[in-house]
DNA sequence: ACTAAAAATGATAATCATTATCGATTACAG
DNA sequence: CTGTAATCGATAATGATTATCATTTTTAGT
């Protein structure tokens, strides 16, 4: 159903984590479990999931996207300190978009992020 | 007050456009009156002017990143297609960030993507 | 203005993330 | 089984961005 092992190992483990690693990542995790595994292989089958709907491309403002298998509407929040992305589980009023874009622009989906600092880098740099 | 001629004239450039430039858009543009402009140069204005607060990066989905001297609480609708990014003059209620955001994370700044069709490329599409 | 120190430049090499290539391997339909 | 299509791993190539460095420009203080 999802084709070869590697592409489902890489959604399920997508799929077991909160975080939301970048494909490099990915690789070096899985690498334990696949010690062939290329890099290539992990970019390939993200963008795949990507195109399937069953991944989400999170572009920050870092280097590096990040991948995350949670689908549903929600948003992240990117420490500016430690790049780290985190879940922030709320969807905009659809009121909001309708009332702002006219019909010019026809949304198809919409990516919120919120930038700061996470509590720990905080503490970190205070101390 | 502003440090070199090239950075007075990409800072000026931004403000003079509605567009996102990216800094190729902007080398290019402003090769004609710096002859001499070297693309470097633009990428490090760019920098400096974003970490002054006087112009704010745009990280698409695209490969490239765009910039824009508005530096107002607005947001961007991006088409998947033609890869064009387009002003959307609205801010998010504060209520909606607060209520979401517990003191784990504390915010700086946000931005919001809206990705679809732009109707020009709908028409194109149709056709 | 004159001048030394600091900042910025242009040209280009280097880096880093991502994608393309390609021969070998694996999955699946008949 | 067997042929074909999909995928793999390894690695070269690409493209955006950054680093380097010798030279030029700007700035501050005389």
């Amino acid at each position: 159903m999802n084709f070869s092992k590697q592409r489902e190992s890489i959604l399920e483990y997508l799929r077991g984590t909160k975080e939301h690693p970048t494909a490099e990542r990915i690789y070096s995790d899985l690498k334990q479990d696949f010690p062939k595994l290329s890099l290539a292989t992990v970019y390939r089958n993200c963008n795949q999931l990507c195109e399937m709907g069953k991944v989400v491309r999170l572009t920050t403002n870092g280097k590096t996207d990040h991948f995350d298998a949670d689908t549903s509407d929600h948003q992240h929040f990117v420490c500016t300190e430690c790049d780290g992305v985190y879940d922030l589980f709320f969807a905009l009023p659809k009121k909001i978009l309708d009332e702002n874009l006219d019909d010019e622009f026809q949304a198809d989906f919409y990516q919120l992020y919120v930038y700061g600092t996470c509590r720990a880098c905080r503490k970190s740099k205070t101390a």
